[in-house]
DNA sequence: GCAGGATAGCGTCGGGCATG
DNA sequence: CATGCCCGACGCTATCCTGC
């Protein structure tokens, strides 16, 4: 997927709050950027660190910027930070037929309310396929930018929602209905995936529990430059405990 | 008084609904 | 039918509130 915008590199200062930054570029001049990720970042935002922003000048908008990349500091190896792009790119990715598991629909939705169960208010799963055989598949498309020794994890502050997903995920599975995660990882320097036990074991346990009733997950990592992003490969998903 | 839990607000986008 | 307004979603953090 190509992007229609193009960036500026800028040092970033400091997050005064989960969807602002302020950072400075070339000029010298500080801006303030939209922070298209609301998680924690606590990794990648360090003071100093080299992020790239796309200008977005527009009335009525408080910021003047969107923040797009992050660079790793060791390597200088771009990380996307935006929620909205693995959304995107499992979108393109459909549409082009090039996830094996998710290559099999006859027609595609996005944004469709969950089967109600227990009479609980219901909530969206991302995509809903339906196979050659008409057979339905509920798939939740997550994005993952933390990544450490070769692993990424998930999720990066603790997600209530997210847990909740995954048990209407799994009640879908048990129904005998096709369900599915898709974590993408906004990088290439990831070889597996596996939840944060220490900072959200019930997200954890509810990922192995998704498992077993027979939620398929997978995870995708990306190429990423400042031109585009491509889904690189498919990774296992590790759902044991380390 | 203090610790821990609940909650609002932050910026943007897009869906849904109301109005013309 | 087209346009535009409003509100929900997203998670972190500061602040407020409750209960001991």
């Amino acid at each position: 997927m190509r992007f229609t915008f193009t960036t500026e590199p800028a040092r970033f200062i400091e997050r005064p709050n989960r969807y602002v930054i302020l950072a400075e570029i070339r000029s010298g001049v500080t801006v303030r950027a939209h922070c298209p990720d609301p998680g924690r970042l606590r990794e990648l935002l360090i003071p100093g660190a080299t992020v790239h922003l796309s200008s977005t000048p527009r009335e009525g908008r408080r910021t003047t910027h969107e923040l797009r990349f992050v660079e790793r500091p060791e390597t200088g190896l771009l990380i996307s930070l935006d929620s909205r792009l693995p959304n995107a790119l499992f979108r393109e990715a459909l549409d082009e037929r090039t996830l094996e598991p998710f290559s099999d629909w006859t027609a595609y939705e996005p944004e469709v309310f969950l089967p109600a169960s227990g009479g609980r208010i219901r909530s969206r799963a991302d995509f809903l396929l339906r196979g050659q055989d008409g057979a339905r598949t509920w798939v939740e498309v997550k994005s993952a930018t933390l990544v450490e020794d070769r692993c990424a994890y998930f999720p990066d502050a603790v997600t209530e929602r997210g847990r909740r997903h995954l048990e209407e995920l799994a009640a879908i599975a048990r129904s005998g209905e096709r369900a599915a995660v898709c974590f993408i990882v906004q990088r290439p320097d990831a070889d597996m995936l596996r939840p944060q036990w220490d900072r959200d074991p019930a997200f954890a346990e509810a990922l192995e529990e998704a498992e077993r009733a027979g939620v398929l997950l997978t995870a995708y990592n990306a190429d990423i430059t400042l031109s585009e992003a491509t889904l690189r490969r498919r990774i296992p998903v590790l759902t044991g405990r380390p």
